[in-house]
Formats: structure tokens, C-alpha cells, sequence
RNA sequence: GGGCGGAUAGCUCAAUUGGGAGAGCGCUGCCCUUACAAGGCAGAGGUCACAGGUUCGAUCCCUGUUCCGCCUACCA
């Protein structure tokens, strides 16, 4: 390619579509478990499949992308599983909208039809993400790619339901569950968002059934619930009300009494007054002290959480007043009723949690219902051990507390769910041992399967039941919780459960990324489930990552309006700008806070190096020689030492998780060192085209570039593809070459001596510029000293160097101190002392310059002095610190010595132009 | 209520184990110098949240306070 095809500007979107079909075309990212290398292998936290590319999906899958290429290129048989999964409840949400807006729903259609309508959608316009994970140039192995619903891994859902069943770890049962009134199925715990609000705290007078002109006071923030109330309890040791257990209250608003018990459990003497209702049916702590006290559970809700109260008994009013009221009517219409009959004591402001669906965001309802839970603590205690023994490493390490703290604390797994989309549950139901067919839901005839029929669970439906009843045998309705097929993961995509050559090679794969968000849902669940079922750990290695927020910290939400698109931010700065933002903001354990900002400040940075490639190619025509290292011009030794220095700590970085910093060691390289320092003092060498010397330089410049472009692969892929095949190179694609590592012989630690002496130099020569108010485009003519032999040939040596880099005019070496000539202001540093004339500076404005800079100096040098004066200081600090607080010292009186001597030469220099130029 | 994390330049964050705090972005000045104005050169800007303690010495360790996040919990 030559020079005229590269613009001035970097344009990544041809580049970037491009590449990446070459790639695909070139079958690069398939991995074989028969290929060589040792395996190294991620598997995708699987996206939804109504998903759509955000930026923690930008930031999760960047940074897997980096692992996955840097391991490839090491030469490791990489595989990076993608997919998705079926979103149970989150997908038949959006079928049913299009139904609903289709003016039908999937009652109407049936379930088999519903299915078949969810699948055509999931066909045509599921899985947009997957395309745009391309996008972002992610290397999976697409020809692998799962969903959680294929046969195999729906195959694996079955196994895995049917062996727990068999080892008694799945149970059905009549339980109080998270319910979500418009989701209409049940929810994890976990699936439970809970939010502080203020809400209002009633004290109810309930009088007692045989002396109603006394009462107990009851405080409940719900008083709609006191119909499905059963009892009341007081504390078995309270003086107040021990008295009372095993008389009764008329419970308010119905014809019934309840008794009064005593539960050390339940209550609290200290909170509100010492009494509480108990509502079985519709509390989870009231659940477990029915459950005490052998209350009876009544149900005064049905699943849309509308008030259904006449099993209550309540009195007829009220039953005409909140009788299929939803609970945010029906509350104030109690409080009315309460208020009313002048039971209500008082009702006060309260701050409480409320829970929300984490799906739609829906108000959740304890309800009482059939479900199917895993019973977890089994599974959890290996779980525990593997995390705490070190199979698996959770990184950052301060996550581990949290997830063993949840796991000690687990509580079984509700894993069934009221909706269609899904693994259907692999339960039959024989309505003939029963003894009568099990009634049909009337919206969508939906079995209702009682609690005491009797169930075969099986991986495929049985020809007949144990009794061999053969023709009335009913599956279970429920589907089963998408986590439950996501817990699988690891493995099923591998092809378990039948024990293929990838599940061998791959698993336990190596690395999981992800978000803590999903750290209970989903990590705690794949390390139960590979224990279990692979009798090995999931994975190695889990590195959290934080969670995207904007720039102000706030969490990125649509109805906030605060999202920052990917594709949006891709087209307009380009796919490698995006990743290296993600890559550059991952610091360990913090929340990324993005601003579009900082992503135009790394399309900048691709710019650079696109630029630098330009230049180049500009200079790379012509014959180029390979000299050994040691041999090479002072610039190219110092640049070959830097590249060995920036591939150790990207290497080291990669190994320890620390996106932030190998992305910043790749910056400060390539712009700093590379761009800045290197391309500027190679320019002369360059210039004449034959020379012996730009035949050196020019392979030292390809090496380099070549190298770098490999460093920064795996961080942005299309850039540096683009750059590397214009480059000499061997290979078809850089996606397969050799990730860089450290060349002994190319460690110069002389070069990068002598490099920091001409910036010291360079240091003070901004200096000297800014105390006599030269501007720095001015060129000056310095007097340079080395204080030692060695700096003094340093710049002997690098004088036309410095010359180029400084606009220094002539550069004047010596090799002693004495640099008092008359209109000289001298400076030092280190080892060096420079001097330059004084002669075009504004001295009165000199003067002051002085004046401050001896005041500051003197007063370091006296905080200096005062420290080595203790003695403390001098039998306590360690010798290196004792030396370099001396060293300080000398370094602070020799400047002020020779800002003094300055001081008496700018006053005569003064007198001596007022002599001569008298105004 | 409990647990964890954070508070450092105008903004976003570093600082590997206690010895005069760095970077990016932004800002200011000068420069279209043949790779790059998406750029170059130079520069300003910090009581390291507050109060104590340990130490020769604290941004760093300890205690407390304030503020901000997140996770978790059945106080009706």
C-alpha cells in the first residue's frame, strides 16, 4: 500500500466492516478442541435475546474480547463461547404486547400457537444484539453459538430437573412466593427489587371478643390485610399482655374473632405496641407463624392482587366497598371504614421496603400457590468451599465476602414460573390415581394441578404412571426459571450432557466477566450446578467488573434520557475509541463513569496512531538493515528499551485484570514515547534517504511499529489490522500472531539514562525560558555542564540532539561548573547546569522571577534541613530516604547559591544598561 | 437495622505495601514547524473530606464524625 491510500484522518467505519468479515471469512476465532496450545476458554454471560447493545454490554464484552484475543495471539487454544438466553419472562412480555396490539392475546391463540408466534419472533427480530457484538468486534466462535432453548441445551434442563428430583433436591409445595401481579407468574427472592419508601403506619384497635370495651392496638402498614388476619400475637413474656393469650378479638370490619397467641419469634416487644397481627396467607414472617401456631392460612387476594375478601367473613359493606379492588384502591377505602367505626387509633408516616418485580417494576405480592423450589443448601456448601478454598479466585477479592455471605444465608429456589415461554417442567400428573379430572383455569385452561396429586418426573413424557394409567397423564403448566437453563451454562453449551471432545478440552473454562449485578443470579447458580453435575468448578477465574454509569454517577435509565448509545458511539468515533474507553475506565471495584468526552479523547488517540503510521510509511521506502540492538543509534536503542518496559506491564496488567493500567502503559507509550520522543529524534537520520544511518533507523521503525500494533491488538483490533498489513509482516492476519514478549537484548538501561539526562536537561531549559520570559518558540543558545565525566559526554554526544528536539541554537558543552560569565543565568538539576544570556530578558521582571524562586527554594531547604536536624529522623529513616533528603538539600542550596549569584549579576547588569541606554 | 466501598487538581481517576502526590479530559498562552489542529510546545491549578491517635515522619495505618454510593434485611 503506498503513502497516498492513507488519509490524513483515520476513518474506522470501512475498517472496521471490513476486517472483521475477513476474519470471520478466515474462520479466525474458531477454536477446535483438537487444535494445539493449552485451552483457554470463556464462555458469554448470555444477553437476552430481546436484548440490545448497552454500554455495560459494550464494557462486559470489551473486556472479554482483550482477554480472548491477548490469550489467542499468546498461542493458547482460545474459545469464546457466545449465545443468548430465552428471557422467559421478559420475551412472552413482548409477544404480548404485539398480541394485545394485534387486538388478540395468548389466551386467544393457545399454547402451542403462542409458542410458535414467540419463536417466528425470536427468528425475525431476536438476537439483534448478536450482530452488534460483531460490531464491537468481538471474537467468538460464532459457528458454536447456543440458546438457552436449543434441543441440547433444553436436553440438559431435563437431566439436570429430573437427577436433582431423583436426589431429593427438587421438591412442589404449597408456598408463600414473590408474586408479581402483572407478570403473572411467581418470582425468585432475588428477582425481587426492593425500594425505599414512606409510607403510613396504622394502629388499629382490635377489642376483645368478651369485653369490647377493651382493645389491643395493632400497627400494620398494610390494614387492608387485616380480613385475611388469623390470629394475634403477643410476646409469651410481656407483662402487659401474657394475660391476654388464649382470649380472643373481634377482629375488625368481619364477623369473626381470632385468638390471641404468644410468639417470642414473631414479636418484638419494643416495636409499636408490642402486639401483631398475623395474615398467614399474605406475610412471609406471618406464613412461618401460622405454620407455629397451627393457624389457618386465608387468602383475601387473587393473582392480579385484587381483594377477593368473602371467604374472609367480612362484614357485607365492606365487602361491597373493596370487593375486586385492586390494594392501592382498596386501602383507603379500609382507612375510611376503620375511621368510621373509630377503630382507627392514628395513622403516622413510615419508611418501609417495598418489593418490585425486576422485570416490569410491578409491586410484588406474597402469594400462596404450587411451586417447584430446589432445595439449595446442599448445593450451596460446596459452592462455599470452592469459592473459599480457591478453585474458584473472585476478583476484585472484595466481592468474596459478599457472595459467601449470601450463600451461607441461601434459602431454597423457587424455580417455577406461571408463564408459557420456556422449559416447560418435566412433571406429569395422572388424573386417574387422582380421581377426578384437575380443573381448568378459565383464561387460558391451564391444568390447576392440586397439591397432593401425586407426580412422575421424567425426561421425556411416560408411556403410563407407576399404577399404569396410560391416558390421562398431564405435564406440568410451568415453565421453569431462565436462570435455571443459564446455571447450565458452562457445560451445556459444551455439549453436556453428552460428554463431547469441547467439554473435555474447555471446561472448566477459564475466565467469567460480568457485572456484580448478576453475581446471585447467575455466578453463584454456575458454580452450584458444575459442582454438581461436573463434579468440577465452572471456571477459574471471575472477574467483576462495575457498573456503567453516566457521567454524573447517575444510573444510565431511558426515562432519565442520560444513555449513552454504543452504536451510536461507534459510529461517530469509531469501534476502537469505544473499547479502549471500556478498557481505560475498568478500574477494579468502582463504578465506570462514562462521558462522551473521554471516548473523543481515545478516537484522538487513534487518530495519533494512525498519523504515525502515515509518517511511516512516508519514510519506510528504501533499504533497511537490521543491526544488532547493542549497536544501534541512541534513539532507537532508548525505543526498543521503552517497548520492552510497555510489553512487560501490559503483559503483567493482563495477567491481574488491570484493564485501566495496561491501557494506560499503551497511551503513555505509544503518544509519549513513541510519538512525541521517538518519530521527533529520529526525523534527522531520516533525512537523507541513503544514508547508512536511515537504513538502521528504518528497520528499527518498522520493528517497533510492527510490535506496538501487535501490544495494542487486543485492545483495538481494527486499527491495528489495518496498520500492521501495511507494514512489512509476515502472516496473513495480525489476529494470529505472536503476542509480543520481552527481548533481553533489547534493554538498554544506558539509553534511558542518557534519555532521562537530556530531560532534565529539557527541564531546565523551560526553566531558564520561563524565569526570563523567553517565549518557548524562541531559539536560545545554552551553555550546558555536566557535572560527572558521564553527563558531560552525554551532551557532548547528543549536542546536535538536543539541538533538534530543544530549537536550541548551537548547543554549548562543557565539562566543569564554572559557568560565571557576566549576563549568564545559570540553573541545576541533577547533573546538569545550564546557562543562557540574559541579554533580550526584561530584568526587572527577571529580578522578581529570582526573588520568588530563591524564596520557595529556601523555603524547602529549610524544611530539609530541619528534618536532617533531628536526630530521630537521622537514627530512624532508612539510609536510601536519609540519602535522598541530603542529596535534596545540596540540590536546593547549589540552585539558591546560584539564583543569588544571579541576583547580584541581573543588579549590575541593571546599573550597567542604565549607563548605557539611559532613557 | 446490618455489611461493604468511596471522598485526592474544575471533571474522571491513579499512586504495589508510611519518606514532598501523578495522568487523561477541561482550562490558559504561543504556534497551521511537511505524520497528526482529532495536532505541537509551554503553563496554571491540590490544607489528599473533617477531628483526634500511632510514628522521627501519615494522602496511606487506627478511632470517631460528616457526606455519597452499593449490597442486604421480616421490625409489624
Amino acid at each position: 500500500m503506498s503513502t497516498s491510500q492513507l488519509d490524513k484522518t483515520y476513518s474506522p467505519h470501512d475498517v472496521e466492516n471490513r476486517w472483521y468479515q475477513r476474519w470471520i471469512d478466515a474462520g479466525m476465532f474458531h477454536a477446535s478442541p483438537t487444535d494445539p496450545g493449552q485451552p483457554y476458554s470463556i464462555v458469554i454471560p448470555p444477553p437476552n435475546v430481546t436484548g440490545s447493545l448497552h454500554v455495560g454490554h459494550a464494557l462486559n464484552n470489551t473486556l472479554q474480547d482483550i482477554l480472548i484475543r491477548w490469550r489467542r495471539m499468546q498461542g493458547r487454544n482460545t474459545l469464546w463461547m457466545p449465545g443468548m438466553d430465552h428471557a422467559g419472562i421478559a420475551t412472552q412480555n413482548v409477544v404480548e404486547r404485539q398480541l394485545q396490539a394485534e387486538g388478540t392475546s395468548r389466551e386467544a391463540l393457545g399454547r402451542d400457537a403462542f409458542l410458535k408466534r414467540v419463536w417466528q419472533w425470536k427468528e425475525k427480530s431476536g438476537g439483534t444484539i448478536i450482530s452488534q457484538l460483531k460490531r464491537l468486534g468481538a471474537s467468538c466462535d460464532w459457528e458454536r453459538e447456543r440458546f438457552t432453548m436449543d434441543e441440547g441445551l433444553s436436553e440438559a434442563v431435563r437431566e439436570v430437573f429430573v437427577r436433582l428430583h431423583e436426589d431429593g433436591l427438587l421438591y412442589r409445595g404449597e408456598r408463600l412466593i414473590n408474586w408479581c401481579p402483572r407478570c403473572l407468574t411467581a418470582l425468585s427472592d432475588i428477582e425481587v427489587e426492593h425500594e425505599e419508601i414512606t409510607g403510613k403506619l396504622y394502629t388499629i384497635r382490635y377489642p376483645l371478643a368478651d369485653d369490647p370495651s377493651q382493645y389491643l392496638l395493632i400497627a400494620t402498614t398494610r390494614p387492608e390485610t387485616l380480613l385475611g388476619d388469623s390470629a394475634v400475637a403477643v410476646h409469651p413474656e410481656d407483662e402487659r399482655y401474657r394475660h391476654l393469650i388464649g382470649k380472643r378479638v373481634q377482629l375488625p370490619l368481619t364477623t369473626r374473632t381470632i385468638p390471641i397467641v404468644g410468639d417470642s419469634i414473631l414479636v418484638d416487644r419494643e416495636f409499636g405496641t408490642g402486639a401483631v397481627k398475623i395474615t398467614p396467607a399474605h406475610d412471609f414472617n406471618d406464613f412461618e407463624a401460622g405454620e407455629r401456631q397451627g393457624l389457618p392460612r386465608i387468602k383475601i387476594m387473587d393473582i392480579h392482587a385484587n381483594l377477593h375478601v368473602e371467604g374472609a367473613l367480612a362484614d357485607p359493606n365492606v365487602i361491597q366497598a373493596v370487593e375486586g379492588l385492586p390494594v392501592a384502591k382498596a386501602r383507603p377505602r379500609i382507612e375510611q371504614l376503620l375511621t368510621d367505626q373509630g377503630l382507627l387509633e392514628k395513622s403516622e408516616p413510615h419508611k418501609m421496603a417495598l418489593g418490585k418485580c425486576y422485570r416490569c417494576k410491578t409491586v410484588v405480592e406474597p402469594l400462596l400457590s404450587d411451586q417447584w423450589f430446589v432445595k439449595i443448601k446442599p448445593l450451596a456448601e460446596p459452592a462455599i468451599q470452592a469459592v473459599e478454598d480457591g478453585r474458584v479466585r473472585i476478583i476484585p477479592e472484595a466481592w468474596k465476602n459478599n457472595y459467601l455471605g449470601w450463600m451461607r444465608d441461601i434459602k431454597d429456589w423457587c424455580v417455577s414460573r406461571q408463564i408459557w415461554w420456556g422449559h416447560q417442567i418435566p412433571a406429569w400428573y395422572c388424573e386417574t390415581c387422582y380421581g377426578s379430572p384437575f380443573l381448568r383455569r378459565l383464561s387460558d385452561g391451564a391444568p390447576l394441578i392440586p397439591s397432593d396429586a401425586s407426580v412422575i418426573v421424567a425426561k421425556t413424557k411416560p408411556a403410563a404412571c407407576a399404577k399404569g394409567h396410560s391416558d390421562a397423564l398431564v405435564q406440568d403448566p410451568d415453565v421453569l426459571d431462565t436462570w435455571f437453563s443459564s446455571a447450565l451454562w458452562p457445560f451445556s453449551t459444551l455439549g453436556w450432557p453428552r460428554q463431547t471432545p469441547e467439554l473435555k478440552t474447555f471446561y472448566p473454562t477459564s475466565t467469567l466477566v460480568t457485572g456484580l449485578d448478576i453475581l446471585f443470579f447467575w455466578v453463584a447458580r454456575m458454580i452450584m450446578m458444575g459442582l454438581k453435575f461436573m463434579g468440577e468448578v465452572p471456571f477459574r477465574d471471575v472477574y467483576i467488573h462495575a457498573l456503567v454509569r453516566d457521567a454524573e454517577g447517575q444510573k444510565m435509565s431511558k426515562s432519565k434520557g442520560n444513555v449513552i448509545d454504543p452504536l451510536h458511539v461507534m459510529e461517530q468515533y469509531g469501534t476502537d475509541a469505544l473499547r479502549f474507553t471500556m478498557a481505560a475506565m475498568a478500574s477494579p471495584g468502582r463504578d465506570v463513569k462514562l462521558a462522551e468526552e473521554r471516548i473523543e479523547g481515545y478516537r484522538n488517540f487513534t487518530n495519533k496512531i494512525w498519523n504515525a503510521a502515515r509518517f511511516l510509511l512516508m519514510h519506510l521506502d528504501g533499504e533497511r538493515v537490521e543491526v544488532p540492538p547493542a549497536q544501534r543509534s541512541f534513539p532507537d536503542r532508548w525505543i526498543l528499551s521503552r517497548l520492552n518496559a510497555t510489553i512487560h506491564t501490559v503483559t503483567q496488567e493482563l495477567e491481574q485484570y488491570r484493564f485501566d493500567r495496561a491501557s494506560s502503559a499503551l497511551y503513555q507509550f505509544i503518544w509519549h514515547e513513541y510519538c512525541d520522543k521517538y518519530i521527533e529524534m529520529i526525523k534527522p537520520a531520516l533525512k537523507d534517504n541513503a544514508s547508512e544511518s536511515a537504513k538502521a533507523t528504518r528497520h528499527t521503525l518498522a520493528e517497533t511499529f510492527e510490535t506496538m500494533m501487535r501490544l495494542l491488538h487486543p485492545f483495538m483490533p481494527f486499527i491495528t489490522e489495518e496498520i500492521w498489513q501495511t507494514l512489512p509482516h509476515e502472516g496473513a492476519s495480525i489476529v494470529r500472531q505472536p503476542y509480543p514478549v520481552m527481548q533481553p537484548d533489547w534493554d538498554s538501561k544506558e539509553a534511558e539514562q542518557e534519555f532521562s539526562l537530556l530531560e532534565e536537561c529539557r527541564g531546565l531549559m523551560n526553566q531558564e525560558r520561563a524565569i526570563l520570559g523567553y517565549p518557548a518558540g524562541k531559539r536560545l543558545h545554552f551553555r550546558v555542564h555536566g557535572k560527572t565525566d558521564q553527563a558531560y559526554a552525554t551532551f557532548k554526544k547528543h549536542k546536535e540532539l538536543i539541538d533538534h528536539m530543544e530549537n536550541v541554537n548551537d548547543l554549548w558543552v562543557g565539562s566543569t561548573t564554572q559557568i560565571s560569565m557576566p549576563h549568564l543565568l545559570t540553573l541545576t538539576r541533577g547533573l546538569v547546569e545550564l546557562a543562557t544570556s540574559m541579554e533580550d530578558a526584561d530584568l526587572e521582571k527577571v529580578k522578581e522571577n529570582v526573588l520568588k524562586q530563591i524564596a520557595l527554594l529556601e523555603k524547602e531547604a529549610t524544611r530539609t534541613n530541619q528534618k536532617l536536624g533531628n536526630p530521630e529522623f537521622v537514627a530512624k529513616a532508612p539510609p536510601d530516604v536519609l540519602t535522598e533528603h541530603r542529596d535534596r538539600l545540596e540540590r536546593e542550596s547549589r540552585m539558591t547559591q546560584l539564583l543569588q549569584q544571579a541576583l547580584g549579576q541581573i543588579g549590575l547588569y541593571i546599573l550597567e544598561r542604565k549607563r548605557t541606554q539611559p532613557s
